[in-house]
Formats: C-alpha cells, sequence, structure tokens
DNA sequence: GCCGTTTTCGGCCCGACTGTTTTCAGTCG
C-alpha cells in the first residue's frame, strides 16, 4: 500500500472513533500518526519487516500491530469491526460545514441519519431544527453544505488516487506484468470516481495466473480474483481501502494502445476519435484500427495518433474540444509539463506551521532539480500559527542568507505568505513587505466572505505594490468547501493590469485556481504559479497535482506559467525589489 | 493512544465564533 494509502485508512479510524465519542486525544493519536507517516520518508514494508514501526513518531504499541497489518495485507481488521459499530455514511455526514462527530452522533441517534441521502430526507422535512441545540439557522447552514458534499460523494481526490494508481501498477511491473494507468486518473480529474489501470498480458487467465505466481503483494489471492470479473464492466473490479472501486483491465500487446486511449477516455474523445478514423477509411475493431483487413500496427497512442495523422493530445486535454481542433490542424499542443517547473515559490517551514527546516527545504529542492525557492512562512492573526513578525521575518532573512552560502547551486528568495484581513489588508507593514523577494498574499480568515466580499479583499491585495502572488485564490478545500470564486474576472482584470501572479495551489485538497478557473483566466493576459504550499519535505512533491490537474487540463502554456520560466524572466515579479 | 532525563502520569497547538442557550458545547481554522 502507497504511504497516502495508509494515513487515508487511519484517518478514516481517526473519523470513526470520533463518531463513536471515543476521546479525542486517542482521536488525533490515529491523525498524528497518519500525518507522520504521510509526510514522513519512512521505507514502511522495510520497518514492518524488521519489527521498527514504533520509530516513526506517533507510532506506539497500540498502533504497530494495526499499520503492520495494512502493510502487509492490504486490510485493517480494527477498521472492518468499527465498520459494523458505526454506519460508515457518517463519515460523509462530518464533511458537512457545521457537522462535526458530536452533531453527527446526535443526528444519527435523534433522526436515524447514517448518510447523506438520510441527511438530505431530514433537512427537507425541517426535522433538524427538532433537535436539542440545533435550530433553524444550523438547518439552513446544513441544506447549504450538503449540495456541495454531494458532489464530491463516492470519489476521491487526484493525490489519493494516483499515488495509488502508480503503486499497484509498479507491483505488477515487480512481477513482470507492465501496464498503464487510464481512465479519470491518467486524465488527471481532481476527484475521481475509479481507479483504472490497464495491464498487459494475453488474456484473463493468465493474468491471474501470473499474480498468483509471482506473489504480487494481496494481487496473488487466487480468491480475490475469482469473484472480482465483472461482465458489466469487462473488467476485474476489486474493492479498495480507497473508498473508490479498483478496475483492472486486460489487453494483449497488439490491442494495447487503442485500448489505452479508449479507456482513458473520456468517452467523448473516444467517440470523436473512432468518427475520425471512420472518416479516413479505417475500421474500429477489438484489436484497434484495422484498414484492408489488417490491423494498423500501433505500439503506443502516439502511432495512433500519427496514422490518423493528427498531432498528439496528451490525456489531460482530451476533454478539450478546441485541442482537437488544434489536433486536426498539425498544431502542436504542449501544456506546461512537471520537468518545465525550475522552482517552487510558496512553502513553509519550523518558522512557522511547517515540519521541515528551512536547509531541509532547500535540499529538497536541489533534489528536485529547481533552481530557485522561495521560502514563505505565515504572517498571521490566527493564534494556533506561530506566525512571522516584521522582527523574525529579519531574523529569518538573516538564516536565509547563512542557508545561501552553503547552497550555491540554488537561489533561495526571502518571502512570506501574509494574511489578507477582513478588510482586505495585510497582516504585515509595507515597509517589512519591501525586504522580502517574494510576498505571497492569502485569504484564511472570514472565507465565506460574510463581510466584505472576497474578490474585493483580493484585488485590493493585489493593488498592493509588493504583493507578487495571490495565494489559493478561491479558499476551497475540495469534497469540504466550495470557496468563493464570485465576480472573479474583476480579479483576473485587476490581476493582469497590476502583473499580480495568481497561484495555482498544488496541494491535493486545494488545486486552487482549479483548472476551469485558470482557463477562464488565462485570456486575460495572467500569469501563473504553480506551487505546493509544502508543509513538509515530501510536501514538495505534490507539484504533480497542480501541474497535471489544473495547468495541464487547463491547456496553459510554460510561457504563463513563471515558476516554469527561468528567475531571470519574472524576477522581480512588480520590480519594486 | 503517544510521549518523556521535568518519564510510568498527566499532559497533548489555542482561541474566536456561532447559535443555542441562560452559561456553553461544538465547530472551525
Amino acid at each position: 500500500m502507497h504511504k497516502y494509502e495508509i494515513a487515508h485508512v487511519l484517518r478514516i479510524i481517526a473519523a470513526l472513533l470520533a463518531l463513536k465519542g471515543e476521546a479525542v486525544f486517542k482521536v488525533r493519536a490515529y491523525e498524528k500518526a497518519a500525518h507522520s507517516i504521510e509526510h514522513g520518508d519512512f521505507d514502511l514494508e522495510l520497518l514492518a519487516r524488521e519489527g521498527r514501526l514504533t520509530e516513526i513518531p506517533g507510532i506506539g504499541r497500540n498502533l504497530e500491530p494495526k499499520i503492520d497489518e495494512l502493510i502487509t495485507t492490504g486490510r485493517s481488521t480494527f477498521l472492518e469491526s468499527l465498520a459494523e459499530e458505526v454506519p460508515m455514511g457518517l463519515l460523509e455526514v462530518v464533511k458537512v460545514p457545521g457537522i462535526g462527530p458530536k452533531t453527527a452522533r446526535t443526528l444519527y441517534e435523534t433522526l436515524g441519519v447514517t448518510d447523506l441521502d438520510t441527511l438530505e430526507d431530514a433537512v427537507r422535512a425541517n426535522l433538524i431544527r427538532t433537535v436539542p441545540r440545533l435550530g433553524a439557522r444550523r438547518e439552513a447552514l446544513i441544506g447549504q453544505g450538503l449540495e456541495e458534499i454531494m458532489k464530491y460523494s463516492g470519489r476521491v481526490t487526484f493525490g489519493l488516487a494516483l499515488p495509488a494508481a502508480k503503486y499497484i501498477l509498479g507491483m505488477f511491473a515487480g512481477g513482470g506484468v507492465s501496464g498503464s494507468i487510464v481512465g479519470e486518473v491518467r486524465r488527471s480529474l481532481e476527484t475521481v470516481s475509479s481507479v483504472e489501470i490497464l495491464l498487459e498480458t494475453e488474456s484473463n487467465a493468465q493474468l491471474v495466473e501470473q499474480s498468483t505466481a509471482k506473489d504480487i503483494g494481496y494481487f496473488s489471492s487466487a480468491d480475490l480474483w475469482n469473484k472480482a470479473w465483472s461482465d458489466e464492466e469487462q473488467a476485474f473490479v476489486l474493492a479498495s481501502n480507497l473508498g473508490v472501486p479498483l478496475k483492472i483491465h486486460v489487453a494483449r500487446a497488439s490491442q494495447f494502445a487503442w485500448k489505452q486511449l479508449v479507456l482513458t477516455g473520456p468517452s467523448s474523445f473516444s467517440g470523436w476519435l473512432e468518427r475520425l478514423a471512420e472518416s479516413k477509411g479505417y475500421v474500429v475493431a477489438e484489436e484497434g484500427l484495422m484498414k484492408g483487413g489488417r490491423a494498423v500496427a500501433a505500439a503506443s497512442e502516439a502511432d495512433v495518433f500519427k496514422a490518423l495523422n493528427i498531432t498528439f493530445i496528451p490525456p489531460e486535454v482530451r476533454h478539450n474540444t478546441e485541442c482537437r481542433q488544434m489536433a486536426l490542424a498539425n498544431q502542436a499542443i504542449e501544456p506546461v509539463k512537471l520537468s518545465d517547473i525550475k522552482g517552487d515559490l510558496h512553502v513553509h517551514t519550523t518558522w512557522s506551521d511547517g515540519l521541515a527546516s528551512i536547509e531541509q527545504m532547500v535540499k529538497k529542492a536541489v533534489e528536485l532539480g529547481y533552481s530557485y525557492i522561495a521560502i514563505t512562512d505565515h504572517a498571521t492573526r490566527i493564534k494556533i500559527i506561530d506566525g512571522l513578525d516584521p522582527g523574525r521575518i529579519e531574523a529569518q532573512i538573516e538564516e536565509i542568507e547563512k542557508v545561501s552560502v552553503r547552497y550555491p547551486q540554488i537561489r533561495i528568495l526571502s518571502g512570506v505568505e501574509v494574511d489578507i484581513l477582513k478588510d482586505g489588508s495585510l497582516a504585515l507593514p509595507d515597509d517589512t513587505l519591501a525586504k522580502l523577494d517574494i510576498v505571497v498574499a492569502s485569504i484564511h480568515q472570514d472565507i465565506g466572505g460574510a463581510g466584505q466580499s472576497v474578490v474585493s479583499r483580493l484585488a485590493r491585495a493585489a493593488s498592493n505594490p509588493y504583493v507578487d502572488i495571490i495565494g489559493h485564490p478561491t479558499g476551497r478545500l475540495i469534497g469540504r468547501r466550495p470557496g468563493n470564486s464570485k465576480g472573479f474576472h474583476e480579479l483576473f482584470k485587476i490581476a493582469a493590469a497590476s502583473n499580480t501572479v495568481l497561484e495555482i495551489n498544488a496541494s491535493p485538497d486545494r488545486l486552487d485556481l482549479s483548472d476551469e478557473l485558470a482557463r477562464a483566466a488565462e485570456p486575460f493576459g495572467v500569469r501563473f504559479a504553480v506551487c505546493t504550499d509544502a508543509h513538509s519535505v515530501s510536501g514538495m512533491d505534490d507539484m504533480v497535482f497542480g501541474t497535471a490537474a489544473s495547468a495541464r487540463r487547463a491547456g496553459l502554456t510554460p510561457e504563463s506559467v513563471i515558476n516554469a520560466q527561468p528567475l531571470e524572466t519574472w524576477f522581480p515579479v512588480k520590480g519594486n525589489r
């Protein structure tokens, strides 16, 4: 299991324990362990084998066997027993704003709410207000949030699905079976309803035989395969710990490329491709394209595009009809890719709420081959974060200068992520901002915009001559909080006019701006920065999510993404440094 | 449930806000 998947299971256990009414610190212990595994850089399989899992901070003698079981069998009997005590549907109910574990439990006990559907029924029937300590206001709040949560019901984030899919492919590769990710994950959707892979093998029977013979982790159980075939899906459909099904498709080498295209989709694209092929005299068969009764040899997707005499369309933009027109016109379609990224402009360290030192983050940036990184700790009024004040900022600038001497191969920019307050002013004075190389300004309070409108606060911040980047502009948290993009055309205009860069926050829970908003902003002349907002060393690996699920799906070229360009071409952002 | 030379117990990021109360629990960041 990928470490993200293990962390995911631990968080589900934590949520179920909270719903059961267990002590908050017990719940927090599971959350801490999840956090520790997710952000740490441990070889979990090795530690499990050697009985050293307790070396991971937050894992003690109680959690050790539970995590060991997950690693070795891919299952958790503890989770399975909890699932019998607490309705699993309540896991989605607690995501609704205004409902925490206590309220969810109360609603379950008094109204029989077990999932989003029964919650919706209760809201419609105005029953929430009849529960002690809840009222009409809370009922309305729940009703509002419900719609947003339902959109994501039965889906998981790309950030969980992609690593899991890669991990599974890696397991099969280790057993000599090669393959590809297909479906929604390959198209880099921000959330997916299933994880799909396509494996190259002669037949279903051979795949089962190979998996059991080669001891491919938990795929070596013949019993698992026997129950998994779905006639309807024409695939093996397996339950996973992700909360979405894992679909395993099979193709022979000769049909692999065509099947990869069709299964990657979306269906509007596959349909378009088939019609195009037929218009060019091909017959579309199970084996792929045929002409004159013979199969057209295609070792890869690229060969299929070549045969049809159109340019290659990357999976992330296959939904985009404009890209199809470009392909027909033989224009290159080359959205910004991960390897174009030359630096990360939004990361946190132990100077605020990050887990790693400046030096550790810089080292990681060097490992990633970056030529620059900006250290941007919080300056905020939120009390749980020990934010930077003007004095500590000066101290941090000195520290950055010291680290810079030791890492001459990379440019370390001194920066800050400064809070945009309720009136659009900033949590730091201009004379402090002026001392920094780069300033990211973000909203962390009053995100719903009960006071001044969000767009007017962002616009005021963008107009500040020292604000270079607006961080996670809409403030959304995928599947939990919709974010606010009302009136954003105004922000795009002001950003373009004031030369303020808009962030594409690569954290898989944010992806903010989204692909759709980035695409809407681009024609205004807005420039973007894809940044991880990393709070740990491994958080810097999140860059792939922002580039794939937002920037690439939006069709952004490297020219409009500043951190896909050398520093000299865009620094200083506003010319005030 | 984890952690620790202030270690085998008693701590564990903290405060604002909200809608419900009539003194505060629950949620949120």
